[in-house]
DNA sequence: GATGAATGAGACTTCATTCAT
DNA sequence: AATGAATGAAGTCTCATTCAT
């Protein structure tokens, strides 16, 4: 792909991610995404196949930068502890800060038929793999128990934090998600326990 | 609501339980859940309003039963602790012997203008209070840490158990979903420390 | 088919009728269908699965009926010269008086893929064979050449029929269509020989 | 329009030829017909209009050379019954041994609106008139009958023609089309008459 | 002259909803 | 109350044609 030639598709990107963001996938018509990213409704379809690329290509796209974020900025940790500390700061933060990219993620991407999740679940994977990974290390390191099963923490440790975005998000952001950093980490690595 | 009224009422929500299961809620015309109800088309619309109001309704049942259901279990044990297993033995047991439901509330319930969302938020939220309460409960009986942030740590609960739930769904169902209480509460409990 | 739903069928059939006669197949939308059929656009995909689907359903239904008077008129003829002179009368005269079928046939009708094209000679394929039946007779009968090749015969005889009248609709109709039976069937009996 | 315009053009022509032959004039899009000629999709409307008047021009230029041919041939012939029979010779040869030609005329060349019939009538019209003087000859030289109908009998010539070529191209060529030149020639020459 | 990215009008088809019976 | 035929608005996608480079 030239450079011009991903400047427009970046372009129509960009359009996509507000416009879904605002009015969700199933009520964002092709023409309003072509209007908001200032090109006709036909090219769209030069650079998409279909409406539904959109979605799929937008995600692939953003949710690669997030990961690649998560990965540079673990690299530099020392424990798993800290790292863990990290992967919930910038998971709250990178959302706080991308309002538009935490809408299409929590609640849009869901918009979707099981087909399409799968897809998505292919982008999100990496990420799941990543805490995966975070959470052997900290097993090595004998910071985490030695009798946890991976595969099961790191969906609740997901779970646990995209459900805290989501809520933020339906509130009406009323209050700062990156707040809830602290005692999110401390429930992970704590547990209720008095 | 007339008993006769209530049965044609019931008839059509189980139906749409069903359709909207396998097709998910976009996919599912409203022609396809009066074939499947055994009634005509416009039956439907003599008890729903519109198609958005029989998702809403049917959640509002059925989530209506699970929370009752919760209430009952809870009611009858002797501590938080137990309160807790309890509960993510029932969110767990019951989704798994329920998968319409499950696919409904984990797939297709995501499927939906932000708008819709709050009104399953609403049938949703005496759940996530009922977890509220628990977790006091639980402080006062010095079992929980004296500075747990409830309202942070119901959302932590429940989105950890969601997240699982609908792994296991996009999984293909392929493990059991309430042998995985054990290690649930554990993470609530312990953490994931040393 | 019940008789109402019968009705609005052939209601929608004789409306496609006159459209693709006036304007083709192709420059005719749907939606011109409908107006001149005085329904909704939508009320034809209730009797029709594609646009595609009226003009094979009218042509079946068409030829259909012009295959039958041609069955009905030759059974009462008692030689094959006989036959084939009302085979060419009904040809030319139906068509004269039916010009819509006309140009649909002649026009409109090759106005399609290969595979459409295919699914017409099915229509035309027993009317094809009921020239070649009267071909067989006349040689039984021995008014016919007995070296007679039927199978190319058939075609040769139709041919000929088809482009008089294609070229009579082109021309704008500016003769009789029927007074060229005499001509025709001299042709076809006595070839051009002095 | 010089040489080298000349060149493009014809470039342009027998590209069109072998698309529309296989894809049928409604599928071939001018950009699947640039691409097979090697140009520009803009540069097709260097040489003409708009779509149509390639398939026009191309009929034109198809049709001109094979008119030729029959002129060329037939004045080399010594009486009228072998000009007839030439005549059949060169169409079904020069449309067996140039299949691409034959989709377009017999297939293609009916897809178009009643207008376009009337352009490609035009370019037919030669062949038909020359069908006719050698009619006239024949009348002349007394091998023909005298009270021959040549309008009608030139008409149902061509027809005849034309359906045993169109009759062999949808059946997938599956015989000899030049095979068929005896008994055709034997039918206009002497009917089917014992 | 040549390019090919961009345009945008236009058409088919779906399906939630209505209403006469 | 129940029906289901009919409605018609709305949206995705195609593709002939244009025009800046």
């Amino acid at each position: 792909m030239t450079s011009k030639k991903k400047e427009k598709y970046d372009l129509i990107i960009e359009a996509a991610l507000k416009v879904f963001a605002e009015h969700g996938y199933h009520r964002s018509q092709v023409s309003k995404i072509a209007k908001a990213a200032g090109v006709a409704d036909g090219t769209i379809y030069l650079y998409f196949k279909r409406k539904e690329d959109i979605l799929i290509s937008l995600l692939q796209e953003k949710l690669g930068e997030l990961v690649a974020k998560f990965h540079a900025n673990i690299e530099e940790t020392t424990s798993a502890k800290e790292a863990l500390r990290k992967v919930c700061e910038i998971h709250y933060t990178e959302l706080e800060n991308n309002v538009d990219l935490a809408f299409v993620t929590q609640i849009e991407l869901r918009q979707s038929s099981l087909e399409l999740r799968r897809e998505i679940g292919k982008a999100v994977k990496p990420y799941i793999t990543l805490i995966e990974q975070l959470l052997i290390r900290g097993v090595e390191e004998k910071v985490f128990r030695a009798d946890l099963d991976v595969k099961l923490t790191r969906l609740l440790i997901f779970g646990a934090m995209d459900e805290v975005v989501t809520s933020w998000l339906i509130s009406g952001r009323k209050y700062s998600l990156s707040a809830q950093v602290e005692g999110t980490v401390n429930f992970f690595l704590q547990g209720i326990r008095a």
